[in-house]
RNA sequence: GGUCCCGUAGCUCAGCUGGAUAGAGCAACUGACUUCUAAUCAGUAGGUCGCACGUUCGAAUCGUGCCGGGAUCACCA
């Protein structure tokens, strides 16, 4: 039984001992005591005193009172107006370390017999990836290892967009002007090369479309679609999807592509492999580089096909209904959305048909309990609907079904635009963060003695995480601005703040050449206190953040943690602690610690470094 | 316009199942390295928690209405 359903029952047999009163409805408020106020948990007891008519402080002292006669782990308590401080005897705290931080399984929860899917990253195979992939990547990452920790079975999944008008716009730029280059003559990452010939692609467009209206044709056109009060730009940017489609010779050889494509033209194919196979190996190597891994890889190329044939399956079964020109829509004005396509009237699919396809699929390769999409809020109404589709499809996993939606990231200078440029490239990023890292060490000079290999791989360590600490301390949900110079800061509120924590400890540990840490210490001091009360709430921190798909809990929970290490660090000597005993108990205490930092660290994807 | 999300210190963020005097980091300023490595610690300064009303013993937290920002509402993905 933990400490807070100590107090919990106990406050509800005080309640029924002296008042003769049973809690119903109200829940007993339970929280760390503010530092300010002496003890080490608050119970809230408002509540109580309001149904019982009695004053708070009255019954505060009651229950207080009753507590530490009933439960030895309670030594002290105070009142202050209705809230009741209780303080733990320092045995209590000695067992907290010794039987529930020290044990082997401390921070895992056994597991719970229930399979979650996690999807995350997700790529277009038309450019490389960027800083909101890293977003979605990283939280896709610890989401998996934190809901392992909580005792599900996790499978970590990817659906790749491997088709489509976008990847033949590269390929069509490519076949028009690489003159047969390729990443290795170029001498080019593979998924950027790919990506350079996108980016030809939207240039070479974007001029043809300028061109065009300025031609005697696109004045034309203008004049009879323009709405009244519409400027040109206005006009222009809302009609160059029509352009596309109706008058650009780019536009058309690009559909043309994927025509090709559909009918299984085996040229087209063929280079379609080569160059998505381009863009896979450099994906894989930035996935590497960010230590991340996925179990299984979906392409829409593969279930399209399912989706199609279960959309049809639903028509049969007047689930779906189609319109005269033979296009196939779900209604779900009932549940409160609209009406959405499913089928266009030449029979191909959409995005929508790909997606239920792919769930489908996964059910019948795992038979998940829940699928977790980590998917950016901008996509809301997408799996709103996706969901409510798969509901009415009577779909088994339906009920466990649930989207990550996280915010987008922006820079200082306002969105990331990649049509315009404006992206902060994942591989760019990561150079330039280790960069920083190595830069700050070699002046520190603390690593010197090291080879350079070992060297690099602790500058990579820190430059991660460094990175990794920035993006994943805000709350997923919450939309984001990343500056690229503060994600290289290595001090304050930073995953190297943290490993340095960690570092410490294991150059303390290091020193002391017995591994025996029993003592017999009781004086426990009020930082020592603190730590371990802190350490003791991890495994609660594991559920919340499984609960509700926060690892940004985690990463605070951590630098929480190494700030009062820190704290300790400087203010109890370890090594130099007044007797053999004060030593062993800030060792054992100092190696709890990093263990708890490198486990948390570890949920996050953060390594942590023997030096730095 | 409909729907949804967000507004907390100069900046980036915690806190939000209602609880004590709203917390961190960065930036600014002050102090601490012959010491278990200072990627650290201690301190100063910085707030109308967007605004208003309501709910109650108590509101940054819940409700309503405004204001401001964003997303989305394609036979795109």
């Amino acid at each position: 039984m933990t400490l807070l359903e100590n107090i919990e029952k106990g406050i509800k047999a005080g309640l029924a001992y002296h008042y003769n009163y049973t809690i119903t409805k109200q829940p007993i408020l339970i929280t760390p005591t503010k530092k300010e106020f002496e003890g080490d948990f608050t119970v809230v007891v408002f509540p109580f005193s309001g149904v019982l008519k009695t004053k708070p402080e009255e019954l505060g002292a009651v229950l207080g009172q009753y507590l530490i006669d009933q439960d030895s782990n309670f030594a002290d308590f105070n009142v202050i107006k209705g809230f009741l401080n209780l303080t733990l005897s320092n045995k209590a705290i000695k067992n907290l370390l010794e039987l529930v931080i020290l044990a082997p399984d401390f921070g895992t929860f056994p597991a719970n017999g229930k399979k979650v899917l996690v999807e995350s990253s997700s790529p277009n195979t038309n450019k490389p990836l960027h800083l909101g992939h890293i977003r979605n990547i990283l939280l896709g990452w610890s989401v998996y290892k934190i809901m392992e920790a909580a005792g599900f079975e996790v499978k970590r999944v990817q659906i790749i967009n491997d088709r489509g008008i976008a990847i033949c716009k590269s390929i069509l730029a490519w076949q028009l002007f690489a003159e047969g280059a390729t990443p290795k003559s170029a001498d080019v990452k593979p998924d950027h090369f790919v990506g350079q010939y996108y980016v030809r692609f939207e240039q070479e467009f974007s001029e043809e479309y300028k061109t065009w209206l300025e031609s005697v044709e696109g004045l034309q056109v203008f004049k009879q679609i323009k709405k009244e009060e519409e400027t040109f730009e206005e006009f222009k940017s809302r009609f160059k999807n029509e352009y596309f489609n109706q008058h650009s010779s780019l536009g058309a050889q690009a559909k043309q592509l994927l025509l090709k494509w559909e009918n299984g033209d085996s040229d087209t194919l063929d280079l379609w492999r080569r160059m998505n196979q381009w863009v896979y190996d450099g994906f894989d190597a930035t996935y590497k580089r960010l230590g991340v891994a996925y179990d299984q890889l979906y392409y829409e190329s593969d279930t399209y096909l399912l989706g199609k044939k279960t959309v049809e399956d639903g028509l049969a079964q007047e689930v779906f209904y189609q319109k005269r020109d033979g296009s196939v829509w779900v209604d779900l004005t009932e549940e409160g959305l609209d009406e959405k396509l499913l089928l266009r009237s030449d029979g191909t699919s959409v995005y929508m048909t790909q997606d239920i396809g792919t769930a489908l699929l996964r059910n019948e390769d795992f038979a998940p309990d829940k699928m977790v999409y980590i998917v950016a809020d901008e996509q809301n109404y997408h799996f709103d609907t996706l969901f409510k589709i798969l509901k009415k499809l009577n779909a088994p996993f339906a009920d466990g079904l649930y989207h990550l939606n996280y915010g987008m990231i922006d820079l200082p200078t306002g969105k990331m635009k990649s049509r315009e440029g404006k992206v902060v490239d994942a591989d760019v990023l990561m150079d330039e963060v280790i960069a920083a890292a190595t830069a700050n060490s070699l002046e520190r000079g603390s690593l010197d003695d090291l080879s350079e290999e070992s060297q690099n791989k602790i500058f990579t360590k820190i430059g991660l995480a460094a990175l990794k600490f920035f993006i994943i301390k805000v709350n997923p949900k919450k939309r984001m601005v990343f500056n690229p110079e503060e994600s290289v800061d290595l001090q304050g509120q930073t995953g190297p703040y943290v490993q340095n924590a960690y570092v410490r400890i294991q150059s303390v540990l290091k020193r002391y050449k017995e591994s025996d840490y029993t003592n017999n210490y009781l004086d426990i001091n009020e930082i020592e206190r603190a730590l371990i009360l802190m350490m003791s709430q991890y495994p609660g921190m594991i559920l919340t953040a499984a609960n509700e798909m926060d690892p940004s809990l985690i990463a605070n929970y951590c630098y929480q943690l190494a700030k009062q290490y820190h704290r300790f660090y400087h203010d109890c000597p370890i090594l130099n602690a007044e007797s053999e005993d004060t030593k062993r108990f800030r060792l054992q205490l100092s190696h709890s610690v990093a263990s708890v930092l490198s486990a948390g660290m570890d949920l996050l994807g953060i390594e942590m470094p023997e030096k730095m």
